[in-house]
DNA sequence: AGAATAAACGCAATCGATTGCGTAATTTTT
DNA sequence: AAAAATTACGCAATCGATTGCGTTTATTCT
């Protein structure tokens, strides 16, 4: 007995005397097919066990069904949930989601998108690597019209669809929040300032501080490669020791925020008392942690889902190069204990 | 001007007036093609932008370069975990991961099975959903001899690939640890029973205490559905209102088990003096919520690695389909606060 | 009834890369 | 120098589904 490869429209072709139009177009339930042949080829199909062969369909329609997603580190929580938003907007349209991880690596991003593109998804989804600072390897999707929309990590030198926040606003936001608590030697941990999120943010806080006559001290703004506890702990320590150290720190991430507070409880600093603590994300440490984590609310799954419908949208709809859209979703302050001034 | 399409072999073969089957192989640097010609050949190619395109190949070889996933709920940070450590493997292999969720849904989890196959993976890594009782949507991938691995969530009914850890182990070592801190009356809040993993959690559990001389009281044992912290704080109010209450209390994963710490917070509880709190997974939280939770490292990054290494393994070295394997990972008891007994 | 229209398919090219087999040119062997 | 062995390619089929166009048969119209 030879092994046989895969059942193809050809044998239910054989075996039904019709042609593999007909088996094709029956199966996709074409008009021009008789009702009756459609059961008849159906039920065979199914007796046989055929599975329809994407890769062959996808190479005669010259596109996939699948969408491609570069995003940084898929077990980020925030990050996670944009992943999840753009899955659940994608299958429900019958689309399948390629994910790649760049671990915030400007080769990794690189050789993701390369592979991708060769991969022939019908779209792209990109959260920037922190290192990027040169989008050269995007261009081959827009010149074979591929979408390219740009999730949270958006580049602000490039014309595309974006999915992002307000992140001079909502910084600011959370700056006057804290000067309204009674706040005013705030210091901030921020990413770096090439990538557009961190400049904004960093905008927003400034601009709150000049706002409210209090002077920005650059010694009070940390840019951090990597955002990571350790890296939070380090910084904090430095500005603690400063000759006048601040009563506040904005974090641009909640993991960074939750270490300093961890670190302040074995170094027997009170927080809030002696450091308000601010947040970003709104990760569910914030509501574990004690106090309680005064964070924002970044809609990382609402993202992922804009994102994906934007996509899919642009190729349904055909949009043309030139047409880009920028979804700015909404943000929340969520104050809790750790900002909240005690007297 | 004509739109064009993308680059072709073909037009590459025409420009430099050789054959497609030149330019295949010396893209691919085949022996038989003369250095001197692979290097015209590749400097054309990336002088006129070709995209390899890799539906095409894949459509020739019959196969493709992407792995399935199906997980439960990507933002999970245990499933987040195994989705990662897949992701690299099958990145430093030169494939391509296609993730879906099932949401614990076995309807979900059939329909992804279908769309994978379709798109011709190369094989398929499955953490099964909670819903699943029925594996009939796998026998296509065996009969097609594309390998499957179950990761974490395995079903015992079926002989395949899988990757986990020994649960029943696991569970017996948690269960003792209370006991040793003298705790009698414990309680386990578990998933259901059908799924392999709950059940051997829950014989592991009831082995410590048979072993230990406690009866086992099947009042203490519940079987959620979706594991989240609300089930898990309804089921806490009714053992605790019971005539004779649980002092401590297992729970399949941290979500739940910090979720009744809060609780217990809230009521006046003390945690671990009047209820003992274990949890599972070892997600970052058990080390912020206070007291710390004692917890199972469940080494997901590792399990996705493994799991990935293993279908990968399988096809390059082209297995029969007896030669099923079964990887089982170390696990470790993080022994902290929440089930210290106090004096 | 003859013509026009619609319904229900079949033919064959096509998508782009891969590959077994064949061949001409060049080099090595004896 | 003739034979054998390499080297360096080309030819054409192939993977499996899709689709524009053409054809046959059945139905409707006048």
């Amino acid at each position: 007995m030879k092994s046989k490869t895969h059942v193809t429209i050809y044998d239910l072709a054989k075996e039904l005397d019709v042609s593999p139009s007909t088996i094709s177009r029956a199966l996709r339930g074409h008009s021009s097919i008789s009702e009756d042949k459609i059961k008849i080829i159906t039920k065979l199909a199914k007796k046989r066990n055929y599975i329809p062969n994407d890769i062959a369909a996808n190479l005669r329609q010259n596109k996939s069904n699948n969408i491609g997603v570069i995003t940084t580190w898929i077990n980020r929580n925030f990050h996670a949930q944009i992943i999840s938003g753009v899955e659940e907007e994608a299958s429900s349209q019958g689309m399948n989601v390629i994910i790649l991880q760049s671990h915030d690596r400007y080769k990794d991003e690189v050789q993701n998108a390369q592979a991708l593109l060769n991969s022939r998804v019908s779209g792209l989804i990109v959260s920037l690597a922190m290192e990027t600072r040169n989008y050269d390897h995007f261009l081959p999707f827009f010149k074979n019209r591929i979408p390219v929309v740009f999730a949270d990590r958006v580049p602000s030198e490039l014309n595309s669809h974006k999915v992002l926040i307000d992140n001079v606003k909502v910084a600011y936001v959370a700056t006057k929040h804290l000067i309204d608590q009674g706040y005013r030697h705030i210091a901030h941990l921020s990413g770096q300032r090439h990538r557009e999120n961190y400049r904004d943010r960093i905008l927003g806080y400034t601009k709150a501080l000049k706002e409210h006559g209090i002077n920005v001290n650059k010694n009070f703004i940390y840019e951090l490669k990597t955002k990571s506890g350790d890296e939070a702990i380090q910084a904090i320590q430095e500005l603690l020791s400063l000759p006048i150290p601040p009563d506040a720190v904005f974090c641009t991430n909640d993991t960074m925020a939750v270490s300093i507070i961890q670190y302040c409880k074995k170094a027997g600093i009170h927080v809030p008392g002696q450091l308000a603590v601010m947040g970003f994300n709104n990760d569910p440490i914030t509501t574990i942690i004690e106090p309680n984590l005064t964070s924002v609310f970044n809609p990382g799954f609402e993202m992922g889902k804009q994102a994906a419908k934007l996509l899919l949208d642009h190729n349904r709809l055909k949009w043309t190069d030139k047409n880009f859209t920028t979804i700015k979703l909404g943000t929340e302050l969520m104050i809790r204990e750790s900002t909240i001034k005690i007297n």
